[in-house]
Formats: C-alpha cells, sequence, structure tokens
DNA sequence: GCCAACGTTGGC
DNA sequence: GCCAACGTTGGC
C-alpha cells in the first residue's frame, strides 16, 4: 500500500464535492500530464491511500484522505470535444490519459496548511516542499505520509 | 493579477 | 534532437 497527494481547485472540485458524490466516490478523470499519468495507470493501486489538497485558492493544503477504489483505466473526456480537456490528438485505439476512483474516507476538521507542511522539519522528500513541485498527482513517501496523519489528528 | 518554474510544441 | 517560444500551474 502506498500513499499519494492528488491536488485540486475547490473552485473545480473540492472535497466537499467529493463528500457529495454518490458513495463518496469518484474518478480522477482531466489529467493531462505525462508523469502523473503514468503514476495513475501504472503505480496507483487498489486500497492505496490519497490525501486530498486543495491548490490555488485561500486555504492550501491537505483538507481529506481518500482511497483508490478503481486502478487506473481510460479516461474517456479526452475523447470528447465537448469536454474541458479534450485531447484531438488522443484516439480511442491508443489513448493517452487515465484515471482511477477515489472515495473518500475522511475529511478533516482542519486544514493542514502548506505552510505547515512546509515547516515540518522531516517532511522533504514530497513534491510539494520542493521547487517547482507542479506535478498534480505525486507519490509521499511512507514515514512522511505517516507524519502527515499525526499532524492531522 | 503577478510571475517564476516548469512542460510542451514545433521549426529547423 | 535542439531550443526558443509559448502555455500552464500555483503560491503569494
Amino acid at each position: 500500500m502506498q500513499y499519494w497527494l492528488f491536488k485540486s481547485e475547490p473552485d473545480a472540485f473540492s472535497i466537499d464535492d467529493l463528500s457529495a458524490c454518490p458513495d463518496q466516490t469518484e474518478h480522477w478523470d482531466g489529467i493531462r500530464n505525462y508523469q502523473a499519468r503514468n503514476f495513475l495507470r501504472d503505480s496507483i493501486k487498489l486500497g492505496d491511500q490519497v490525501f486530498f489538497y486543495h491548490s490555488s485558492c485561500k486555504d492550501v493544503g491537505i483538507v481529506g484522505l481518500a482511497e483508490v477504489v478503481k486502478e487506473g483505466y481510460v479516461d474517456h473526456t479526452q475523447f470528447d470535444p465537448e469536454a474541458k480537456y479534450y485531447d484531438p490528438k488522443a484516439k480511442p485505439e491508443n489513448p493517452r490519459w487515465y484515471m482511477v476512483d477515489i472515495q473518500l474516507k475522511q475529511k478533516y476538521q482542519r486544514l493542514l496548511s502548506l505552510q505547515a507542511i512546509k515547516s515540518m522539519p522531516d517532511i522533504k522528500e514530497i513534491g510539494l516542499v520542493k521547487k517547482g513541485a507542479r506535478l498534480s498527482v505525486m507519490p509521499v513517501p511512507e514515514n512522511e505520509a505517516k507524519l502527515l496523519l499525526a499532524a492531522l489528528d
């Protein structure tokens, strides 16, 4: 079992939106970055834990915990000309983009802010605290995940 | 809204 | 395959 961090802009899809979904489960579509795609397609497994992170907003940080309930499969929105993340170069016989399904496990009462995360001395591997980390799906080393979970309790 | 950092594109 | 131009991300 591995830990991951998924970023989302709450204006587009927030933790409350996930909470309002049937079974509190939603597919994580619209990822259009190859490195993130590789994680979604190849590395993220059933039962993996996902930190839900709000980005590009007033209160930036981790707001919840989710679990992977379906492993990587083709993101159908890439073929839909009406979709926001339509990719005209993607073909059904050779899909480019993948997604997973996640189910909300816990919404935290308090935000664990980016600032707080950065101030934790032993958190130094995850992309968040490294320079220029713009990946929207990133792995979290287990020891750092444990520290984050402890801070969120 | 600014801007630095990064990813992607496309001409050569 | 290089690299300049361009687009996007995301914290502030």
